[in-house]
DNA sequence: GATTCAATTGCAAACGTTTGCGTAATTTTT
DNA sequence: AAAAATTACGCAAACGTTTGCAATTGAATC
């Protein structure tokens, strides 16, 4: 560490100014064809490794990202890592990558830690606090030192920010709307965490489909969960030990569907004949269900190429506030999918 | 980004020296207590950040930690990540994470990378095309200039490196003692990809097992798979396709035992009492397959916690080199638990 | 009123690199 | 052979911050 070689030690080797050594590194034209020769020869001898902090500090740019994100445990989200990662690398960024377990608290404290080591830009999915608090003063901060701020799925303005968002609203139509073709009289939804962006909009998108079919939203169908399995059995156990039960679930997501499913079998219903299934996100353990499981994809590893591509855009001088909408996909398995007029 | 507000600039305002600044706002002893509040005040009021960047250079510390890894997409590394994060956000720490895919090419430009922006130590897992080259030198480089190098998993020496792994020989051990135990005649073994310390192990575990109990080991039983469930699907499809079919089953992780009771199912055997089955990782969807699956936990996040000690412990001046072998635990689930007696 | 002491502040170097400008040395042109 | 042009290198500043040491100020002591 504290024993690497500089340009200056180099300089010193060769009685010459540090200059003329970062100039024969760098293939700089007015410099001896000789001189440049042995200069990287020793260079490359001794392990020379140029200090890019150093150019950091000179040039005002670190060639780093900051990624501050939720959690990192889901498909999506380490999808999205990959999608940041297959455009970023070719151009020589690195990834700061800060996971906030959905705390305020650390979200801040990691978004002043990202600002302090001057990262180009950041990419953040707010955590589930920021938007129950409404305590944003940190990200208005950061927009007005006009730092890049990109923001993944999880956003708080209306406009006048970038952002890279799948249209969760549709997605959640598509899955509900699905359901009603496959028969489905009683469509409950599992509804993930309050106050995050995802969940409510899925959430409206499930409403608005029964409204268009004429079907009244039944507050008996609607489960809070978190985005977990376990949490998934639970409000399946609950719906499926009161009186109003449902034939359809469309749930916030696939590993949602895995704890319903786990209760549905237990509980001797047969999916998709008695209740059939629609999950969100796609993962890619979604085939290889109990069931295979119907998901809406939307298409994660997208998200953080599109994120990706928009900071590049930004670095290029492109000026105005972009935002992308990604189309969400249904995909149809055996979870969902029945010979529905066996049902009417 | 250029408009960030610096020591120098607030030092300009006041009419004084940048040192008399940095003092204030550091909580110098040596400071007058009023110039002390109003310069903060000011430095609060233009969102005054310190550049860390240039502490950087001046410390020869980053207070980064490169983390290499072959891929993000499955549960063990995700845990990793969190158990990193765990231990070195509070220690004020930021994680440079890169994924190189299993290709050798990219694990070599990222640890140069690394090295370049002067991270403060790298935790690595290789990839796979690093052992099949046994293109080590990028590494050895990295040790050479005593850049604290923390293995995970998958190492290459023997010891005088530091390193934190799980002891996978006798995970692969535990879980086919398990399915000798109860009662299966013909393990198979899922393998995992060539040349990966991890599958390696695993498949060593399973052999001394087969071999402790005087089984002998067949060809026909040992498939190679990839990570993934569709990889297992296939494999499992070969075993179930050829005369000598397997009554018990070890996968080298979970997703691969997903695909195997997709195949298993299909072809109407039943679990476990057809064919038993356990899997690697215990990954949280593991209880919430089609099968409870049985499954040998690794401790990932531990993994993660215990490299980020390793590296605070290096940090505080500890010299040799550490090795911590982590316990593998059996979590024995529906897939493999049967009545044994039934079949004898 | 001269001396000592403490309290504040300024100065300058350092970290590693790049780069515009100046300058010496060498070559080409007239 | 003198003037002009070219080549190759050095100098110094810059990026933002910290810190040992020197300097200044003011007050307190003799």
């Amino acid at each position: 560490m504290g024993n690497a070689v500089s340009i200056k030690d180099i300089a010193r080797k060769f009685k010459c100014a540090p200059s003329t050594i970062s100039r024969a590194l760098n293939d700089h034209p007015m410099i001896n064809i000789d001189t440049r020769r042995t200069i990287q020869e020793y260079a490359n001898r001794v392990g020379y490794q140029k200090n890019t902090i150093s150019l950091s500090l000179l040039n005002h740019c670190s060639k780093t990202l900051g990624v501050i994100i939720p959690s990192i445990s889901h498909y999506h989200e380490t999808a999205i890592i990959e999608g940041l990662e297959a455009i970023l690398q070719p151009a020589g960024y690195l990834l700061n990558i800060c996971v906030t377990n959905e705390c305020h608290a650390l979200e801040k404290e990691y978004l002043n830690r990202l600002v302090a080591n001057r990262v180009d830009a950041i990419c953040i999915s707010l955590s589930q606090e920021t938007f129950d608090h409404s305590l944003n003063e940190h990200i208005d901060q950061a927009i007005r030192r006009s730092l890049p701020i990109i923001f993944m799925d999880r956003f708080y303005h209306e406009s006048d920010v970038d952002r890279v968002i799948t249209d969760d609203f549709k997605g959640a139509f598509l899955a509900t709307e699905h359901l009603v073709h496959m028969g489905c009289q009683k469509i409950a939804h599992l509804h993930g965490p309050k106050g995050i962006t995802v969940s409510q909009q899925r959430f409206q998108g499930y409403a608005a489909c029964l409204k268009k079919y004429g079907r009244s939203m039944d507050d008996e169908l609607v489960k809070q969960v978190m985005f977990s399995p376990e949490s998934g059995s639970e409000a399946t156990k609950c719906l499926l030990d009161q009186e109003k039960k449902p034939d359809g679930i469309f749930a916030v997501n696939d590993e949602v569907c895995f704890g319903a499913m786990k209760v549905i079998h237990e509980k001797n219903y047969k999916i998709p004949e008695d209740i059939a299934l629609v999950g969100f996100d796609n993962i890619p353990l979604s085939a290889f269900g109990p069931i295979a499981l119907s998901s809406v994809s939307r298409q994660s590893k997208k998200i953080g190429e599109q994120t990706a591509q928009l900071f590049l855009s930004k670095l290029n001088g492109f000026l105005g506030h972009q935002q992308f909408i990604l189309e969400p996909e249904l995909i149809v398995r055996a979870s969902s999918l029945r010979n529905h007029f066996s049902k009417i």
